[in-house]
DNA sequence: CAATAAAAAAATGTATGCAAATTTAAATTT
DNA sequence: AAATTTAAATTTGCATACATTTTTTTATTG
């Protein structure tokens, strides 16, 4: 399929938000269109229309004048995404421990499975991939579009704070069982359940990379 | 203040949103660039870049080709609106019961007085305003600033909604009250009742909202 | 007539020019 | 030198031109 809407904007949006993500571009780095135009080789209004469509989806922000800026990640920040996210995953696992169907509770199963078997293998950047991949597909078999919306942005978001923080091994030995518990609700049709794993599983996600705040300064950090 | 970025850009914005949230453009209806251009009195690129924000933000969504259509308002929308909103002010509602202080509580209580005051006159659409003052304060109050980005997005379609929908004053009667209920909630810093609460006061209105689906069709709600 | 093809018209996406705003550098004053 | 003013350079937002794509209209075929 031939992207028709918007080639060249599309195309720089997915190069920049790509450099954004992955730290290429750090927090509170300044964004010129010219540059970027001159150094991609697009011309001023694609770069333009891509860095706006950034600063709606709060991978950039506002500066003095008319700058944009890559948006600092504050712990403030992570604390408020791992509460809202907890919010929007216990909601998607009842509802989706109360509607999932047979063929997609194997979907969730091949996910953990995948998730060991990257555990086992001590391959942990697979093992993060597929992690995003547990929890994007509870949110997707939620059916619900807002719910998606929503979490996409986060992920961005999510992506950048990975690579800011440390991935303590200890805390993904705790980890991978909770998902296996979660599922183990779904299959049950158990939502309360399912909600409160969710829950357990992000309050510990959350503790777990708040308390790297006191372990020493994280580079690209603030507060 | 003046806005001195994007100052057309953001007018026209301004401009296409209103018109959009209080159903001028209707749900479905093509927009195009160049006829808004010259309706206006813009230039194309403004125009384009508001459209891209509009439907990078939901209101609008790509058709075919290359154009733009205000995004229709579908029962399973709504449905998916009043189920995200429930998540996300649950959470709210916790956190501010937990947090919140004595001059906070007092605004709060200020914007319920409002909407008794407003219902006792009978001024519905005053009501309905404070109804949102007192659902946006909670979660400003929070302090989570990704459940205020969520929030704003979801006010634009509410208030589509509102427009699309009866409202039947049946449900206000009781919905009153349940606003009284959360603030008292709140006071007695009692955020799993607060949470409650909330839900409670949601999963009402949801479904009398979506009651309506029976009573006969809508012009512009699809499903 | 309906269906298809060809031609004309309209609209889009991008590059670019330019005036206005902002930033940086230089000059001037304390 | 530090602070302030002035001047130069840079960057932006918007209007517009143009090639390309899409849509509409007209013509042609079965």
């Amino acid at each position: 399929m031939v992207e028709t809407k918007d080639p060249k904007t599309n195309e720089v949006y997915a190069l920049l938000k790509d450099k954004i993500v992955s730290l290429q571009y750090m927090p509170g780095q300044i964004l010129i269109v010219q540059h970027l135009s001159e150094k991609y080789g697009f011309s001023r209004t694609p770069v333009r229309e891509a860095l706006v469509r950034l600063r709606d989806e709060g991978l950039l922000e506002d500066a003095d004048g008319r700058k944009f800026r890559v948006k600092p990640i504050t712990w403030k920040l992570i604390s408020d995404i791992y509460d809202a996210r907890k919010a929007i995953e216990m909601l998607a696992a009842q509802t989706v421990a109360e509607t999932v169907s047979v063929s997609q509770l194997q979907e969730m199963r091949t996910i953990v499975d995948e998730m060991q078997k990257n555990y086992d293998n001590h391959n942990f950047n697979q093992y993060f991939q597929s992690d995003l991949n547990f929890h994007n597909k509870l949110i997707e078999l939620s059916g619900n579009e807002v719910l998606k919306n929503w979490m996409d942005r986060i992920n961005d978001q999510q992506q950048r704070i990975r690579y800011l923080t440390t991935n303590l091994h200890s805390r993904i030995e705790q980890s991978m069982p909770e998902h296996y518990h979660i599922v183990e609700k779904l299959e049950q049709r158990d939502g309360k359940g399912a909600m409160e794993m969710v829950s357990q599983h992000l309050t510990l996600a959350r503790a777990d990379i708040l308390s790297q705040r006191e372990n020493g300064s994280f580079f690209g950090i603030q507060d």
